[in-house]
DNA sequence: TTAGCCCTGAGA
DNA sequence: TCTCAGGGCTAA
């Protein structure tokens, strides 16, 4: 499921493959992964250039030359594919981009279909129109910010990572490998971790993201790079995905539990 | 704070 | 055939 690392390296790899071309064409396949109507994107779109690739939270977003921004979330499965004409027979396409350069199409595909969509003018930096204001990067935030947004707090601390009006880009993935980093116990309230411990998280939480992103992100179901590869991300999760195999710190084994509808993986031993 | 919804494919 | 996975939203 793409989180923030998987974004990234999307987004990098796009930026080299799209950024400065002109848009063709555009079919739109299920106006229900549009958050707007399909006009809006069939008829704006066409002989627009692409200036560069930004990626906020977990949305990645084509800004055009006239300052519009295409955003996508990929949801849980969804995938941006770079590949060659004809893209018909591929399943459960929702979106297809063409350009003037090149016979190769940018294709929305995303079988769940929980990603979405959407065509704005927001100023570049913020969220898309009709999405809950979000909160910054982890990576955009000082220890002290990480703080003030988590200090005190009377959730669960996995819960509070989860929340992307606290914070922008951590899934469930990246939240468990952060906290068993970190040494904390998911289950934990905020306000009874303290500073030093709270600040170790932050800490955490930018060091896994960043490893992930040089490992390329996690392929766990339906992750691909633009090109069809893979990530490798997935082969050094420490806790996710591991129930009941020895953790790599202490031997004892791997728990997994559910946590606000969610399943949390964590090894009791290393993570109070 | 939690349950339910959206949705499909994988695995039991 | 049934259960489960999960991001984000909504309703209770």
């Amino acid at each position: 499921m793409p989180e923030l690392p998987e974004v990234e390296v999307l987004s990098l790899q796009l930026s080299k493959r799209i950024g400065g071309l002109r848009i063709a064409e555009v079919l739109v396949r299920r106006e229900s992964s549009l958050t707007g109507a399909r006009q809006g994107f069939e008829e704006t779109l066409p002989s627009k250039r692409i200036n560069r690739i930004l990626r906020r939270g977990k949305f990645l977003c084509l800004e055009l030359e006239d300052g519009a921004l295409l955003w996508f979330h990929l949801g849980m499965t969804g995938q941006l594919l770079w590949i060659p004409r004809p893209t018909a027979y591929v399943p459960h396409v929702h979106l297809v981009v063409r350009f003037e350069e090149t016979e190769m199409e940018l294709v929305f595909r995303d079988p769940r279909r929980f990603g979405k969509i959407c065509l704005t003018k927001e100023p570049a930096g913020s969220f898309p129109e009709g999405v809950r204001p979000w909160g910054p990067d982890p990576y955009e935030m000082s220890d002290e910010g990480f703080l003030k947004i988590f200090r005190g707090r009377k959730g669960r601390i996995k819960n509070l990572l989860l929340n992307q009006t606290l914070m922008a880009g951590l899934g469930n993935i990246y939240a468990d490998e952060s906290l068993f980093r970190a040494g904390i116990d998911p289950r934990r309230r905020a306000y009874r971790l303290n500073s030093t411990k709270l600040i170790r998280l932050h800490q955490a939480i930018c060091e896994t993201l960043t490893e992930a992103i040089e490992k390329g992100g996690s392929s766990i179901d339906d992750f691909l790079h633009a090109n069809g590869g893979r990530g490798f991300f997935q082969n050094f999760h420490r806790v996710y995905g591991r129930e009941g195999e020895k953790c790599f710190s202490c031997g004892d084994l791997v728990h997994r539990i559910r946590l606000a509808g969610r399943s949390a993986h964590f090894c009791p031993q290393c993570q109070r």
